[in-house]
DNA sequence: CGTAACGTTTACGTAAACGGAAAGGTTGTG
DNA sequence: CACAACCTTTCCGTTTACGTAAACGTTACG
C-alpha cells in the first residue's frame, strides 16, 4: 500500500487510466486532447507516465461537458480554453504575488474569462430554447385541431404546414 | 374541407440550390441527408431534378437546427426523425380519413411524437444549464475572493480547486 | 527479481460529414 | 435551337475524433 503525499500536501496524482474511468473518457481521447493542446498533465513520473491532479480532472470534465452536453467541437473547445490558459496565467500571477492589488487584478481577469464562457454557453442555451419553443408551437397548433374535432367544429385553418413532416 | 390537395394550387416547388440558400445548407449536404434517409424530396422533375415543397424546407430547417443549435449527430437526428416519419403516417391517416374519431387519433399520435422530441430537447437543455450553473458557481467563488481582498481579509478557504485551470 | 499490469510513442485504420471534380443530362431564355 | 446555368450520379479526397495494434519501457507486487 502507498501513502499519498507525493510532493504537495495531500495532492494525489492519478495515472491516465484512473483519470479516464473517473471522467468517462478513454486514455486515447485524453492523449488526443493533450495533442491538441487542450491540456497538459500536471507532471510526469520518472518513467514518463502522465500524472494528473485534481485541476486536470476538473478540466477534463469541463471538456467532456462542452463536447457532450454543449455539443462543441474540439476546435471550439480549444478556443474556449484559450481563455482558460489566460486564466491559468492569472492564477499563477495570483499565487506568486503578495501585493493585494495585483492579486485582485488577477482574480478580476479570471472572472472575465469565466464571464466569456458563460456568455457563450448562454447563447447556445438560447438557441436550443428557440427550437423548443418552435416545437411547442407546433404542439399547441395540433392541440387546437384536436379541440376543434372534439367540439365538432371544422378546422379554422388549413392543416398544411404544421411543421417538418416526413413522407 | 380542404382547399389544398396533393398538388396544391399555390405550391411552388423549389430546386435544390434554391432550398440550399434558403435553409443555409449546401446542395451536397442536402443530398447527403437524403442518402442517410433523413428526407425524401416531394417530387422529381421530368429530368430527375429534385423538387422540394414547403414541408421539405421546414424539415431541412429542423434538421439544421438539431445539428447546429442542439448539436445532435446526424445519426441521432435520424432517430428523432423516425418519429417524424411516424408523424407523417399519422398525417396521412388524418388526410385520407373522414371519420372524426380516426382523425382525432391521428392528431393525438402526432402530438405524442412532438412530445417525445420536446422531451429530448429539454433533456439537452437541462444538461447545458447544469454546465452554466457550474460555471457560475466558479464565478461566485471568485467574487467572494475579490470581496475578501477588498475588505483586507485573508482568504477563508484555500484557493485551489476553483475549477478547470490550465498550466 | 520476475512478471503481470500498466504506460509510452509511432503509425496506420475508421466512421462521420461532407467537399469537389468528372462526365454527362435538363431547363429555360434569347 | 443554341447555349448558359443548373442538375444528375459516381467517386475519390479531406477533416475530425478518435480506435487499434506494434514494439517497447515502467511500476509494483509476491
Amino acid at each position: 500500500m502507498s501513502i499519498e503525499a507525493d510532493s504537495p500536501a495531500g495532492a494525489r496524482l492519478l495515472r491516465i487510466n484512473e483519470v479516464a474511468t473517473e471522467v468517462g473518457l478513454t486514455p486515447r481521447a485524453i492523449r488526443y486532447y493533450e495533442e491538441l493542446g487542450l491540456l497538459d498533465p500536471a507532471a510526469r513520473s520518472e518513467g514518463a507516465y502522465r500524472l494528473y491532479d485534481a485541476d486536470d480532472v476538473a478540466r477534463l470534465r469541463f471538456i467532456r461537458g462542452l463536447r457532450d452536453d454543449a455539443g462543441f467541437s474540439l476546435a471550439e473547445i480549444g478556443r474556449l480554453l484559450e481563455d482558460e490558459a489566460a486564466r491559468a496565467r492569472h492564477r499563477e500571477r495570483f499565487r506568486t504575488s503578495t501585493d493585494p492589488a495585483e492579486q485582485r487584478a488577477a482574480l478580476v481577469g479570471a472572472l472575465d474569462r469565466i464571464d466569456d464562457q458563460v456568455a457563450i454557453l448562454r447563447t447556445k442555451e438560447a438557441r436550443l430554447r428557440a427550437m423548443i419553443e418552435e416545437a411547442e408551437g407546433r404542439r399547441r397548433h395540433l392541440q387546437v385541431h384536436i379541440a376543434d374535432i372534439d367540439a365538432g367544429r371544422e378546422p379554422s385553418h388549413p392543416v398544411a404546414g404544421t411543421g417538418p413532416s416526413g413522407r
